[in-house]
DNA sequence: CATACGTGGAG
DNA sequence: TCTCCAAGTAT
């Protein structure tokens, strides 16, 4: 099957700009990247990251508000800031190499089991397997794996050791994401044209569109938030930079909170700007209404103009606060959903009317 | 072993 | 309109 796989990649393989590459630093910028995360929508962000950071010095030597800002719409910002922890630790302690040690890459952050063989085996053709979306459906295909591939990442990764080629594991391990990528796919694979046709054994049972088999979630929470831009008698806008850890961390945001049972939006944003950052504001119109959905909940952003009244902001339940102008906001890397307020504002101050902004419907 | 963690595209 | 999920990792 390997040569099979590997005359297809040949012919159809896809071209990738970090792949046929020498540079293991571009390459594991791409490994991070593509981390649950489409090829198409890494693209641009790759191009521009190796011109801005073109090295691993070069990101080593950044601060974190402008790797954020690189990585700003990305998502997943863990991500980023263990891009730029890792890159100094392998300057400060790897003399600036990409280590080519599997229990040493694996210590770097951002760096698990899958990306270390995705670097190892294209950076430097080194024999370790991959286990990514790609190559856990074409292998749970290939064995008609009876169970969702979370329930069978021992075997699978057995298999895919087992398959990998140990004379070219650059090449099957990129052949194997580019069938799944391509051929392979979730829905409707296109099995005629598939190098592993013969070997397949959904394809040889016909159950190829059921697998693999997917685990079955509830819906997601819907979470009401009260949003506050705080204006203060400089035309000044009040902004805060959320905590490193969790959701969103180091990114900047409009302060608010959220909207508890029986709570209006005036008086949850008013609460929750004193309790956050100690000071006193008058909750006006409405700005916008931004719904979001994030990976695990989504949110509806109720956004209220505010007029700043007394005291001063203090990074209570944040890293910083900080007043900026619309003109100087887009410094600050800024999540999606906050995005969508920058954007109202900005036709606020046009003199347009309040607009609504809704990525997906609320369901309640 | 389950959950947190973003965003955009496809059907 | 809404669900699924895409080159996963950390806890």
């Amino acid at each position: 099957m390997r040569a099979e796989l590997l005359a297809w990649y040949g012919d159809c393989g896809r071209t990738l700009p970090w792949r046929n590459i020498d540079n293991s630093y571009a390459i594991w910028i791409s490994e991070i990247m593509l981390q649950q995360t489409q090829v198409k929508t890494v693209l641009p962000y790759y191009q521009r990251w190796l011109e801005q950071f073109p090295t691993v010095e070069a990101l080593a030597a950044a601060d974190q508000q402008t790797v954020l800002k690189a990585w700003e719409g990305l998502g997943y910002y863990a991500r980023a800031r263990n891009l730029h922890q890792a890159a100094q630790r392998i300057v400060a302690e790897h003399n600036g190499e990409i280590p080519k040690d599997f229990d040493t890459i694996t210590t770097l952050p951002g760096i698990g089991k899958t990306t270390a063989g995705g670097i190892l085996s294209s950076a430097f053709n080194l024999p370790h397997a991959i286990l990514d979306g790609n190559v856990k459906r074409v292998l749970a295909r290939l064995v008609a794996l009876p169970v969702p591939p979370a329930r069978a990442l021992k075997d699978l990764w057995q298999l895919s050791e087992i398959l990998l080629d140990p004379t070219n594991p650059r090449d099957f391990n990129q052949a194997l994401m580019d069938l799944g990528a391509t051929l392979c796919t979730r829905r409707n694979p296109q099995c005629d044209r598939c190098p592993c046709q013969a070997h397949c054994q959904a394809y040889n049972r016909n159950i190829q569109s059921e697998l693999p088999m997917s685990e079955t979630k509830g819906p997601l929470p819907h979470k009401q938030i009260g949003v506050a831009v705080i204006w203060n008698e400089q035309d000044q806008i009040l902004i805060d930079r959320r905590k490193q850890e969790g959701l969103l961390g180091g990114l900047w945001e409009f302060p608010g909170g959220k909207i508890e049972p029986g709570e209006t939006i005036e008086d949850c944003i008013a609460r929750e700007i004193q309790e956050e950052l100690g000071i006193e504001i008058a909750v006006g119109d409405r700005l916008c209404t931004v719904t979001h959905a994030y990976s695990h909940f989504k949110v509806t952003l109720n956004v209220h103009h505010c007029t700043h009244l007394s005291g001063e902001p203090q990074p209570i339940e944040c890293d910083e606060v900080r007043w900026v102008t619309l003109d100087t906001i887009e410094e600050y890397p800024f999540p999606k959903a906050n995005i969508h307020i920058i954007n109202a504002l900005r036709a606020y101050a046009a003199g347009q009317t309040p607009v609504d902004v809704v990525e997906t419907a609320p369901s309640t």
